[in-house]
DNA sequence: GCTCAGTTTAGAATTTTTCTAAAACGCGTT
DNA sequence: AACGCGTTTTAGAAAAATTCTAAACTGAGC
């Protein structure tokens, strides 16, 4: 089986972040890095270990999920209150949001220029901007009643 | 008592964006917008309203805000799970969001040149761009231990 | 194989937001 | 000023997302 042989390159990877290479880290890590890019919501990441048959508690995914973004192995993306996503991809990107199917879709960074920021505030340092453009479907005005 | 002389200006607004003007919403209104430019959650806003002894649930309050939202006379913005605030500045602009004090402050637009912005997906409009500057104090890294 | 710090776990707890059904209200009409 | 009706408000329950807790477990070095 695939799964006792844990892929060197995620392997490799989990060190590199000072995390220790456990059975769940490295599942959760497989699901997460060896499909491309992703866009996973907590929730979505638990289901789909459960139907990997990979036995995760969804605290576990939680704290996975926080400990790869902390390391740079993760994005996260708010987009609503209470929904928020991880993206795979980490290089500097922007994003499509539709606000009519929850959908989350990367524009590459070089297809949105941000001109001249402005000073941060006080003794402050800036850690990351980000640009989410808001779509809606044609002829789906506000709240439609 | 002035909050019984409702605010002729306050009471078009609402009119205006088709809201009947209860006295709930006449109250929420003017503590949103008799202050300038805010940032409030609901659950602040909700405080104000029992410090003022204005008696609304916070079911109302959450009401209102979407709907002064839907009507254009406030802006959400997310800054993370569990976290919005609603902007009384609907003008164009933009936001540092501090992830240390957790305080948000506007940016006008004019100071951030957004440009060539790609074609939005398939039969989506552009509903708005939001653009979240994310800081934090410096000698803050990450997830300070 | 032992040990220990780092991890995981189930479940409860917290937090934010929404829902529900009933009571209250605004407003045009009489 | 009372009437009637559709809109609002309300308290409380419910839902959804996330975090916490204390105990059990596990990876890595000795």
């Amino acid at each position: 089986m695939s799964s006792l042989d844990p892929s060197p390159a995620i392997l490799a990877r989990l060190r590199q972040a000072g995390l220790r290479p456990t059975r769940q880290r490295l599942a959760l890590a497989r699901l997460l890095f060896d499909a491309g890019d992703r866009h996973v919501s907590a929730e979505q990441l638990h289901g789909e270990a459960a139907s990997a048959a990979i036995r995760v508690s969804l605290a576990t995914v939680y704290n996975t999920l926080h400990q790869f973004t902390d390391a740079g192995l993760l994005r996260e993306v708010v987009v609503e209150p209470g929904r928020s996503y991880f993206d795979t991809n980490v290089d500097d990107h922007h994003h499509f949001f539709c606000e009519s199917s929850g959908r989350l879709q990367d524009i590459p960074g070089e297809m949105v220029m941000v001109g001249s920021l402005p000073q941060p505030p006080d003794g402050t340092a800036i850690r990351r901007v980000d640009v989410i453009i808001r779509v809606r479907r044609e002829g789906e005005p506000e709240t439609a009643a």
